[in-house]
RNA sequence: GCGAGCGUAGCUCAGUGGUAGAGCUCCACCUUGCCAAGGUGGCUGUCGUGGGUUCAAAUCCCAUCGCUCGCUCCA
């Protein structure tokens, strides 16, 4: 096992064999987009169909949604993105280093001013590393993409290409609530290509200015609402079982953690391997001001451990932010937790009411809101809570390129040594399942069955013919595209039907039927 | 966007003012009874792009695009 990989390698093995390649690179490429080769796609593709057979397919309690790319303007102010994504940047002239302006007035203790075109540094505003008050302007750098919709180009018409995925959720909320026949708790999945038009791309397809999420919303109750329904809340303090399915008691912690363990699961079986993943727990500053908590799940690329997804618990932010702006009432309607409001006796809703409001007192939040929290939860309706798992697709897919790389020493006979380049991918998402290969070409009833058989196996999986050079230099060739298996059909598949299927990882053969040979491929490619 | 480095064949790279090269890959045919590099033949570049200096530019100068690193950012 070789470790020591370099992004340079990778990139090298990924273009020369199609995996990806630099976006319009015919006309001189252009910064921080990429394109997926004939390889590339079919593993992206794998991953993509993988996710949502695991998130949505197998699961009773998530729906799936695909919306636009260019949504309502509006959707952008109300989740925050418009103001809140463009972080005005000060250089300092002496020092050449870089500061976003917010950040460098709080420390200073200073108040940034605010101007009709944006923002502006206030008297006394120095540089933190070297002291120099020669400092540019607040330049604003606005992350979403900006388009026209119609044929006018003025500001009426000015829309976004989404940064996210996860706000149209939200926004066909009410739609999906109505059609899907789903109860809270449950959620919606939804994979598509976002935008973000990023100061610097770097690291190869990691931070790219086009790519593509896959993202969960998943609806719980608020644990208030949890507490009426089931008189408990449990939390990750009673150590419930993780593995189990959900409980109707979860509190918002423990879903959390629920779908951290959900999606380390799934990053295993398509062949992340446990120690190469890191938990990063964010913490005060780090967390968005909306988050209740946020972990990262973050792989060791060679250029440093960075993020694949990000697991937040975002509280009621996002529904109360589109209720507020659309004027539209985004509450549920809990059939169980109004008839568990119904049984208890007015002694007990004051008690109960006089409790949350302690709490959200507590918490520096107004009594007025949680004593009309508690009343709309007295009528069975509240705003669901939220814990969203956003995931990077082609971060995964640059992690499983990363993780799969391998170079083997060989020694043959003679004492000679050489390199096996493999991508070790896991059968699942491999591009290529299967190489079809005659032994030899020249022999016509050997080729003829050879052709017979490729014909009959690329119906079930994507398989590939190669009948070109000596036996080993197909299979290593197959090694670099990251195929399990190669069957390789000889004078003996013309007696009996059996072909050598040969094992990428052990370079191990054995002799198979073809049914077989079908069963054992079903069985590891899912 | 700012600063630094880099850009020659599909890949890895040599070539510092005088007719563009090597290895590997790839393709065709032969050979090949199971782990690459045996034979024969073949394709590939306006040296990132545009302009300038020069009798002459891959080579020197300017601009531009892309890549890498740092600032920044985080799906």
């Amino acid at each position: 096992m070789k470790k020591n990989l370099t992004i340079e390698t990778l990139a090298s093995l990924c273009k020369r064999r199609g995996f990806i390649f630099q976006s319009s690179e015919l006309y001189g490429g252009i910064n921080g987009f990429w394109d997926y080769g004939p390889l590339g796609c079919e593993l992206k593709n794998n991953v993509k169909a993988a996710w949502w057979k695991h998130v949505v397919q197998c699961r009773e309690d998530m729906v799936g949604l695909d919306a636009t790319i260019i949504m309502h303007p509006a959707i952008w102010k109300a989740s925050g993105h418009a103001d809140g994504f463009a972080d005005p940047m000060v250089d300092c002239k002496v020092c050449r280093k870089r500061f976003r302006a917010d950040q460098l007035c709080e420390e200073q203790n200073l108040e940034l001013i605010k101007t009709e075109t944006g923002v502006a540094l206030p008297e006394g505003a120095k540089c933190p590393a070297c002291g120099s008050k020669d400092l540019t302007e607040p330049r604003s750098f606005n992350l979403m993409f900006k388009t026209f919709v119609g044929p006018v180009e003025d500001a009426t018409n000015q829309a976004w290409l989404r940064p996210e995925t996860a706000q149209a959720i939200f926004v066909q909320f009410n739609n999906i609530l109505a059609t899907s026949r789903q109860k809270v708790p449950f959620g919606v999945a939804q994979m598509g290509k976002s935008f973000r038009n990023e100061i610097n791309p770097r690291n190869y397809t990691f931070r790219s200015r086009e790519f593509e999420q896959m993202e969960i919303e998943f609806f719980i109750r608020p644990d208030e609402a949890v507490e009426l329904i089931c008189g408990r809340v449990t939390t990750l303090a009673d150590n419930p079982d993780l593995t189990s399915p959900p409980q109707e008691s979860w509190g918002w912690e423990v879903w959390h953690r629920y779908w951290v363990e959900q999606r380390l699961a799934w990053y295993r079986s398509i062949g992340l391997p446990a120690d190469s993943l890191t938990l990063y727990w964010q913490v005060g500053d780090e967390l968005a001001h909306y988050a209740r908590t946020c972990v990262d799940i973050e792989y060791a690329f060679p250029f440093g451990i960075q993020e694949l997804e990000g697991i937040a618990a975002r509280g009621d932010f996002d529904l109360t932010q589109h209720q507020l702006h659309s004027g539209k009432p985004m509450e549920v309607f809990d059939e169980a937790l109004k008839q568990a409001a119904d049984k208890l006796e007015p002694a007990e809703r004051e008690a109960f009411a006089d409790k949350v409001a302690a709490q959200w007192v507590a918490e520096n939040k107004s009594e007025t809101d949680a004593r009309a929290f508690v009343g709309n939860l007295f009528k069975g309706k509240y705003l669901p809570h939220v814990v969203e798992p956003s995931a990077g697709t082609d971060r995964l897919a640059l992690a499983l390129l990363c993780n799969a790389y391998d170079e083997e020493t060989l020694t043959d006979d003679k004492g000679k040594t050489d390199t096996r380049t493999v991508m070790r991918f896991h059968p699942a998402i491999a591009p290529i399942k299967l190489g079809v290969f005659p032994l030899v070409k020249n022999k016509p009833e050997l080729y003829a069955k050879a052709r017979e058989i490729f014909m009959q196996l690329q119906r079930r999986w994507n398989c590939f013919w190669d009948e070109s050079g000596a036996i080993g230099r197909r299979y290593r060739r197959m090694d670099e595209a990251g195929t399990p298996w190669c069957a390789t059909i000889d004078f003996q598949t013309l007696e009996d039907g059996t072909v050598t299927l040969r094992d990428r990882d052990s370079m191990q053969q054995e002799r198979l039927t073809l049914e077989e040979l079908i069963d054992k491929i079903n069985r590891e490619i899912t």
